[in-house]
DNA sequence: TATCTTTAGTGAATTATTTCTCAGTCGGAA
DNA sequence: TTCCGACTGAGAAATAATTCACTAAAGATA
């Protein structure tokens, strides 16, 4: 098996990374349809892609299929979830209890992908000790840094106003934590370390009008 | 300027047009802090992306800039709204009225963003009839056609649990829909004249995953 | 056992995307 | 009016990503 990011090797893709997840999600939507093995040819013709990519996406990590007989799917799903560091659960802090954290809150899949919501906090003092999700409650987001070392999270979630979307993100990293899921309609100024992604509808709506004529 | 898709030209590549969303939306927010003008360095800085990936984007639809001073941001940002067809409202329908569906109905920014929820609909009746967003009711998913036909809307969104996702997705395409947002954790099948964007939050952690070690 | 079909893995070729570089223009200062 | 620094637009060059095309292995079948 090729070694993945070892000193002097290039890194692999940051594209491929990205389409990872995809696989794992669809490869366990077949192992729960009963299935045991699929091939690349039709992993592709579920995604929309080429059987080629996905030979190739995998490649990098090593070998996981037969020749003849495809990629056997529970065997796949493992190994994917290693590599993509999944294959524990990871705590996840939330911001933001407003409509959209409190749908994120309640949201089910997280915990069998491999993370769990702990720790909500809000500004809101009407909102801070409120239940919320599975059994939590709302937390002050003052209390950030105490919060953060009691539960050991690295994830951050945040579903905050645009408006206070920068100020949240530099208190977390100040907090220590170096991965944000933003649900905030701008880019944020981040330090070279933390790395953000991305969730804006309006995003997507716009992109597929330009196809709309 | 050039003429974007006419017969025997290229299209522009697809990722050009997902990048204009970001633009506009930063350009928006300058906006509203004062700002007049703007230059590709400085949007590229805002962005963390090159300067010359700005320009050579644009450069695709016309020239929008002034050598030596930069961009007009109303300007750019109408030129963008054109470009990206949300120089009007287009209506959009919302499928699935849970937790993530009523935060989608209550979300603020769509109007300024060249959308508007004009109906939800869902499929249990303990839900149908209710009050949801600004001033809308939850109808019945069974009357998705007649709620197409009124509302002339050609957009739906997802919110709707992963097991009925494929379903609700082929209703929406026969009752004439071509483009769709899925929060839903799954890839569908559709026709090739359909376009599809997903939001999923479990594929942007397992992104960030990756890179933690 | 020999043959046939299927399919993974992979280097090469192709295509797409990004970055570089520079000529040309703009507006302001001297 | 002339000069200067700032900045765009665009062709060329470089880099990245995808697809092609082929080898080889596995299992099924005759």
């Amino acid at each position: 098996m090729k070694d993945e990011r070892a000193p002097g090797k290039a890194p692999i893709p940051d594209i491929v990374i990205g389409r990872l997840p995809v696989y794992l999600r669809t490869l366990r939507l077949l192992a729960v349809e009963g299935r045991e093995v699929t091939s690349s040819q039709e992993l592709g013709e579920h995604l929309g892609i080429s059987s080629a990519q996905i030979r190739k996406d995998l490649s990098h990590f090593g070998e996981f299929g037969k020749q003849g007989t495809g990629y056997n799917i529970a065997f796949l799903c493992q190994q994917l979830q290693k590599i993509l560091n999944v294959d524990t659960i990871w705590p996840v802090i939330l911001v933001g209890a407003g409509s959209l954290g409190t749908a994120i809150a309640n949201y089910q899949e997280f915990e069998s992908s491999g993370f769990r919501i702990v720790t909500v906090l809000d500004e809101d003092p009407q909102k801070i000790g409120q239940p919320i999700g599975d059994g939590l409650r709302i937390e002050d987001f003052a209390d950030l840094n105490q919060q953060v070392a009691e539960s050991n999270v690295r994830i951050a979630v945040m579903a905050v106003p645009a408006y206070a979307a920068q100020r949240v993100a530099s208190q977390l990293i100040e907090a220590g934590l170096s991965s944000i899921l933003c649900y905030a309609p701008i880019t944020l100024a981040v330090p070279s370390h933390v790395r953000v992604e991305y969730i804006d509808p309006v995003v997507h709506f716009q992109h597929m009008t330009y196809y709309l004529r």
